[in-house]
DNA sequence: CATTGGATGTGTCATCTTTCACAAAGTGAA
DNA sequence: TTCACTTTGTGAAAGATGACACATCCAATG
């Protein structure tokens, strides 16, 4: 296994993880490269070429065996484990990211929800207290929490992430639509739906 | 301009344009492609690269005037107009982004939510009278609807893609953690944050 | 007016990514 | 066993993307 594999592929590995998760819920044990490409609109050859990054997990003629590259995907990947993750923000989208189930159904656990505003302090969102940012340096270095997520304003979002960087979080994933600067050491991931909107309408006549 | 751009470049622009609100909105009035690049961790020569695609935005010794760098990019989207947008599943999921004002504020208004829940139908999600998936068919290509958002369940989204695809839509932006498979001639992007969780998770020790 | 400084647009080159194509290996049937 | 068929893992080729570097142009200043 090379020391570096490229982003790219380690991009496509949980694609092809919630794939496979999706084929064993319905009872298939074993797959092939080709039939995993023709559900996901992959070639084969990229399938197989980045799993090799890794080690062989499949065998010739046969395929993959399901549960096995799942679990050595899941491995790959660091998610055999449970994340605690911190969120940032308890306005209408950050109680809509703290109620969804899809986090903790697939390990990470949301287990401290942070807000700026006085008279949210105390309150609950889905199950959990909201808490001062002022405590967020302290609450999540006792705490090793390494992964968190940003759901204020753009105007305070660069700040929550240097607070949050400054306390020892090395993910960030951002809901707020702005860039953020951080040390290399830390990762950054997006999601603003309407970026991918607009990517679409340039190809609508 | 050449007959086919790359589409790497065309998920860029939509990043920029957001660069630019954002100087915009702070009063700035001119930019230079060091600066953006700086702002979004972006080269400088990759930006000028990408705009050069579309034609000459710049001035030499000067930089890009934002207002208008912003209308041209605004063009090139398709985004100088609004859009119609048809939301399906008023789920939990589903009434979030019924509710989330950043896609009215710039430009995606959703006009129509549908659910399959005899019990939702006639109830209200935000604005939104919930209608029956029946009506989907009728409603959108009435309207000529090109756009839909898609929050049901993973087990059902591949068939509410199949009956959007057939009424006319052209543009899907799938909240379901599953690939659905359509014609080339439709879009598709995901919003699954799991997967840049898992994504990021690769590099934590 | 001439000169200096700064920023674009772009040809060229380097690097990264994907596809191709095939040897090697496993399966199952006769 | 042997044969026909399937599928992996992987070098090598092709293709796509990004970085470099500089000629060209614009603005501002003395």
């Amino acid at each position: 296994m090379p020391s570096t594999i490229p982003d790219i592929v380690i991009s496509r590995l949980p694609v092809y993880l919630r794939a496979l998760e999706r084929l064993s819920q319905e009872g298939q044990e074993v797959t092939s490269s080709h039939e995993l490409g023709k559900h996901l609109g992959i070639s084969s050859a990229q399938i197989r070429k980045d799993l090799s990054h890794f080690g062989g997990f499949g065998k010739q003629g046969t395929g993959y065996k399901i549960a096995y590259l799942k679990d050595q995907l899941r491995q790959v990947l660091k998610v055999e484990r449970d994340w605690q993750v911190a969120l940032v923000g308890a306005g209408d989208l950050g109680s809509a990211v703290a109620r969804y189930r899809g986090f903790a159904e697939r390990g990470f656990h949301i287990t401290y929800v942070f807000d700026s505003a006085p008279e949210k302090i105390g309150k609950r969102v889905g199950s959990f207290v909201i808490r001062p940012v002022d405590e967020i340096t302290q609450i999540i270095s006792e705490n090793s929490i390494k992964i968190a997520m940003i759901a204020v304003p753009a105007e305070n979002a660069q700040q929550v992430a240097d607070t949050l960087v400054s306390a020892g979080v090395r993910a960030i994933l951002n809901y707020a639509p702005i860039n953020l600067n951080v040390p290399d050491s830390v990762h950054v991931q997006y999601i603003d739906p309407v970026l991918h909107l607009q990517r679409m309408t340039y190809y609508l006549t």
